[in-house]
DNA sequence: ATCCTACTGCCATAAATTGACAGTAGGACA
DNA sequence: TGTCCTACTGTCAATTTATGGCAGTAGGAT
């Protein structure tokens, strides 16, 4: 049996254990020496399983690791479906292929005729007017936001020289032609809004942001009485 | 990439899409060379993945495949609450609580991790636009759609008087202000476009549209040269 | 203290993966 | 009919990876 047909099998073998496992156990079923089972399971963890080992116990599989059924009203996947066209027309290329595999993922956890719903449905979304969004890496500042990571900026005001600020991004707010990064501004001690189009440069630093990104945005929200139900 | 996640990503490419895709294509995707991605479409195989190819086409993933997906990553909820925002910000009631649930109900099957990834997204949708609807009932027309009904709409078209006209409505696309139903026009005996401001009564007839919306939907595109690749 | 277990490093051997090239074949289309 | 796009197979040499064994560390329960 190869490496990988044996990594699938020790998933599904996991699954059916509720309580621990010790590895040489799993090793015997799977039929490889013990070092080679830790290096499986090493393996899968780093693919993203969450399986819990401790000496002395065994191995557990936390939930979570694959998509369990699901169940959705027609009117729930319109949504959906509906949402991710608007992404995937007005997103960058990364964001796209995330809504792409997302339905993805949820049409096959489905039965088969609420997919068959999700993949004929017929709601659709054109947009006519041209973004201008600059030539910001968006991916990078969603990542920045998600890891509450520093970043640089050189951005050019409206009034004034194009200025080197460094900035905590928190939000990132889809208008229908511009995108503005919301963050706290060092260089100004407050919130400010940077349209991306109007960035010249960006720069990841690397550099832990001291708050928690749900609490700037609360802060943010009461500062500037900005509400979003969702 | 160890071939292993390679199988696992190529089984969700795979899933993604609906129309075949050709050999070659998803080599490149997979950053591998078409030999390699024969001998993985090979493996996949062997493990009970249904997966058909035939010369000339390219491949399709069957659904059913005995190994469910892996769960959503970071990037694809993202992806989805961002677009469930835009649809809360601009659909109607019905399909913004649809979106809401849509949510709730997939927050339920994450681990609590990305769960709270969910609850603190903070990608916003912000509308300045006003939409121009009219004061057509959204919820009946997806229904309509939804269900395969004929409707009857008096329409003003632009240059004329009302008409009232019986349609077959296979789609509804979403505009930055307004929104376009797409049907077949009995009157006309052709593919109409309806601008719902323009709707002044709708009423459902309640009889059936004798043809597929899917086949309707793809006729309409071969016909306009209209694609949507989601 | 001791037992069961998880986990790591190292190493030599064995096995697999990989890309390249050449070639066969099936279906669509002109 | 021929041409094009594609799936698919065989072979081979170079490279990469997997594997088992062994030695050793460490954590938790009794």
């Amino acid at each position: 049996m190869s490496r990988s047909t044996r990594l699938l099998d020790l998933i599904q073998l996991l699954r059916t254990y509720r309580r621990p496992v010790s590895g040489s156990a799993l090793a015997q079923r799977m039929g490889v020496s013990i070092r080679t089972l830790y290096r499986d399971i090493a393996t899968l963890q780093a693919q993203g399983a969450d399986i819990q080992g401790a000496p002395g116990f065994g191995y557990v599989l936390k939930p979570g690791f694959l998509m369990p059924p699901m169940m959705l009203s027609e009117e729930e996947i319109e949504a959906l479906v509906l949402g991710a066209r608007w992404v995937a027309a007005r997103a960058d290329d990364e964001l796209k292929d995330a809504a792409r595999n997302a339905l993805a993922k949820i049409a096959a956890v489905l039965p088969a005729d609420l997919r068959h719903e999700m993949e004929t449905n017929s709601l659709l979304v054109y947009n006519t007017r041209n973004l201008r969004l600059g030539t910001v890496d968006f991916p990078a500042i969603r990542e920045a936001i998600r890891q509450g990571m520093k970043i640089d900026i050189d951005y050019a005001d409206v009034n004034g020289q194009p200025t080197t600020r460094r900035i905590w991004p928190f939000a990132l707010a889809y208008f229908e032609e511009t995108r503005v990064l919301a963050a706290w501004c060092e260089l100004r001690n407050d919130f400010r809004h940077f349209r991306t189009d109007r960035f010249t440069t960006m720069t990841l630093t690397g550099i832990r942001i001291p708050r928690r990104r749900d609490r700037l945005l609360a802060e943010w929200r009461r500062a500037h009485n900005v509400t979003q139900d969702m």
